[in-house]
DNA sequence: TGATCATATTGACAATGATCTATATGAAGT
DNA sequence: ACTTCATATAGATCATTGTCAATATGATCA
C-alpha cells in the first residue's frame, strides 16, 4: 500500500461522518437507510460519502433489489491498520544536519 | 480520544507530505530543514504541515536554538493506532430495517 | 549592532469538499 | 402501466485547504 493510497484512505476518514459509518460497520453490513437513521445528514451527502469510502477501497457494496448494503472490505483495512500499526514512536535525538 | 478527535487526525494524515512526515519522524526527531530535504516543497509549506500536525497533537515541538525539533507525540499516536486496531471487518449480514 | 540563518506568519489564489434541493434511476408492489 | 420506495446523480453554494512569494520573528555570529 503506498502513501498516496494511505493518504486518501485518511483523507476519507478525515469526514466525522465518514468515520461513524465505518465505526457502525464494523458491526456487520448495513443498508444505506439504516445507516442514514444513525447520522445527522440527508440521503444524497450520506450517497456521496458512501462513494468517498468506496473510492479509496474502504467499503464494498452490494445490491440486492432495491437496497444496497455497505460491508467493510477487509483486505484495505487489513493494509491499513497494518500501516497505522507501524507508526511508533521514536524518542531517539537526531541532530540537525544544517550546520 | 473522541470520533472528533479521531477525524481531525485523519485529516491531517489526509495529505500525502504529511503522512511522509510521519513516517519519517518514526525514525526520531528531526528538524524541520532536514524534513526538508525529504520534500518536494517550500519552508512555508512545511511550516503550515507541522502546525496542522500539531494542531491535532501528532507531534511534539521542541526549540533548541534557531532550531526546531519535531517528533511523535507517543500519546496521541498509542490512541489512535488503538482506534484503528479495532476496526475490524465482520461480515455478518444485518437485514435492512426498511421494511 | 548588523548580517545571516531557521522557522513562522501573512495574504493571495486556485482547487477541493460537504452539504443541500431537485431530479434521475431502477426495483417492487398494486 | 402506474405508483412507491431506496439509492444515485446533478448542480449550486459556501467553507476549507495546499501552495507560494513576501515578510516577520528571533536566535546566532562576526
Amino acid at each position: 500500500m503506498t502513501i498516496s493510497e494511505i493518504s486518501k484512505i485518511c483523507k476519507a476518514l478525515g469526514e466525522e461522518n465518514r468515520v461513524k459509518i465505518v465505526k457502525l460497520l464494523t458491526g456487520g453490513e448495513r443498508c444505506a437507510c439504516d445507516l442514514l437513521k444513525d447520522l445527522n445528514i440527508t440521503q444524497p451527502t450520506l450517497s456521496h460519502h458512501m462513494k468517498v469510502l468506496s473510492e479509496c477501497d474502504l467499503i464494498i457494496t452490494r445490491r440486492e433489489g432495491k437496497w444496497s448494503y455497505y460491508s467493510l472490505d477487509c483486505e484495505t483495512l487489513t493494509e491499513f491498520r497494518g500501516f497505522i500499526a507501524g507508526l511508533d514512536c521514536n524518542k531517539s535525538r537526531r541532530r540537525c544536519s544544517c550546520r
